[in-house]
DNA sequence: AATTTATATACTCTTCATCGTATAATGTCA
DNA sequence: TGACATTATACGATGAAGAGTATATAAATT
């Protein structure tokens, strides 16, 4: 379903990946989201941490939530099996 | 399965309930995540708005991720069925 | 009730996210 | 190639997050 977002790298590609496929410009995003076209670039790139408030701001202008999951370390468990 | 994060009280709600289902203490979950319990308290009090960075390392601490997911404005729609 | 433990609040200081704005770099297309 | 559109980078200013630390409540235990 969703993607993890573990730091700054997947947090952008998870944004730029959504933005390519809603076919939407920057400046789109980031009209939506109330921030600059600067800040969606450096976001897309990885390079700021950004704030919280900010991050779901930009998601809905993607039609995105954030949600917390229960944490998996393995990607396939034999033993479920 | 996660719950959705739109706001400073939900991040609250979350982390407060995954804390107490642990039986941790706030200064546990602090030390974990590197930060002041103090701050662990404004987070679950929906006092702050973090950095994402802070939020992913309390949720780890907690054994959860953060996630995107489709937005989903309506619970149930009935032309589905 | 008194003592210990846990959580909430307060205050200054430092760091950093974001802004506004401008411009450079890159991509696109006629 | 040239014009236009999009994205990336720069920089000073500002506001807010988080630290350290201390203390005030509140909750639990004896």
């Amino acid at each position: 379903m969703g993607k993890i977002i573990r730091n700054n790298k997947d947090l952008g590609e998870a944004i730029r990946l959504a933005r390519k496929t809603m076919d939407l410009r920057q400046i789109d995003v980031a009209q939506k989201a109330s921030v600059r076209q600067a800040l969606v670039s450096e976001l897309e790139n990885g390079a700021t941490t950004a704030k919280l408030g900010t991050v779901i701001r930009v998601l809905a202008a993607l039609d995105m939530d954030l949600s917390t999951v229960p944490r998996r370390k393995v990607k396939f468990d034999p033993t479920e099996y």
